[in-house]
DNA sequence: GTCTATATCGAGATAGAC
DNA sequence: GTCTATCTCGATATAGAC
């Protein structure tokens, strides 16, 4: 008996049923933001009963909260990838290429991480002010680096981040109104990749 | 008597009133997102009561649907105003610049925008489907033959366009992040403005 | 452990006095 | 026109049977 998951190895039933739930409740989060999303709601696409959702999980913002804490590992994973040993140009646009592939691999991930920080980030905001924050800052100082040998153009590092978070994360977030702009036709991610390279390339070159 | 707004010319104290539930309901929506704000919110941000709201406006999705329509007007008038005969690289400058100053003195509107959007657009996506994608073909149509006239760098307009939106929105709906990373000693917009007119500089010669 | 039934509460909307 | 009081419903969470 979980409830405020005691100090108990999970049966292999239970870490299925968290994980279902988990699953549907990422889904339902990442479309409807958490006060438009009903338990009744994540029930049903979960294929479980109302009730036994609240035994796995003690509240709905339970639910939430554990979303949101894996989430922000997996979304600075590709940032901590930036190395200062590799060349900067490629360090960089591969960062971009990275971000792009999330938001095309984890759109609801990026949705939820969207209505989190639209909201003004209630349930996260110690994370963003703490390893966002000292992460980004650690690898503005490689940038910094990297202008300052000659080796890129003189740009601001934290703008040029919060410009690639912004451009890549759009395709996820906006996608409804990317794909009525382009029409049904074609696959936003396919044209946006050279796209953006190309953008990056051109602005970086010292 | 109002209720479905019947054809009666409104009275000065009628106008004033629905302005200030307006402007109440803008805070609360683009703070909240629709299904997070309450009528009680509204009515105590607004100073009045709540059958009072109910008497001006027939249901708190009215209030929603009005603030939208007026919405849309107000983000497509920058885009309008490129002008073909204009200079290129001025005319997108001019028009990023505007958008970034739109997000810094109409932030409430871009994150009202940014919420229905996310949530895939369901009070607007006949707007977006028509008007938006109408006059977005409009311009991506000037800058390719700018393009073709070898006045710009050979970019496809329509991501160009995505990203001018997601940059500039960007400083308006994520500002919570965006001040997080930052640290709240500078204005995130006045340093925003000179990084994308020289990003967009640079990526636009040809 | 999982269900049915239900308590409880918040919020949209209405009735009717003033 | 604007208020107090209230109806009604949907949603979170719980109680208790199985």
């Amino acid at each position: 008996m979980p409830r405020s998951q005691t100090t108990k190895k999970p049966t292999r039933i239970q870490r299925e049923k968290t994980k279902a739930i988990l699953e549907a409740a990422l889904d339902v989060f990442s479309d409807f933001g958490f006060r438009g999303s009903t338990i009744d709601m994540i029930a049903a696409r979960a294929g479980v009963s109302k009730p036994n959702i609240l035994y796995y999980f003690d509240t709905k913002e339970a639910i939430h909260k554990t979303l949101l804490a894996e989430l922000l590992q997996t979304w600075l994973a590709p940032l901590h990838q930036i190395d200062a040993a590799g060349d900067p140009i490629e360090e960089i646009c591969g960062y971009v290429s990275q971000k792009l592939k999330m938001a095309r691999d984890f759109p609801r991930e990026s949705k939820l991480f969207a209505n989190e920080i639209l909201q003004g980030a209630p349930h996260i905001l110690p994370e963003i002010q703490g390893e966002l924050k000292e992460l980004t800052a650690v690898k503005a100082r490689v940038v910094s680096d990297w202008i300052k040998a000659g080796k890129l153009a003189d740009i601001d590092p934290h703008h040029l981040f919060f410009s690639i978070w912004a451009t890549t994360q759009h395709y996820a977030d906006f996608d409804i109104q990317v794909r009525s702009v382009l029409g049904d036709e074609s696959d936003p991610f396919a044209s946006a990749g050279p796209f953006l390279d190309k953008m990056y390339r051109t602005m970086l070159r010292p």
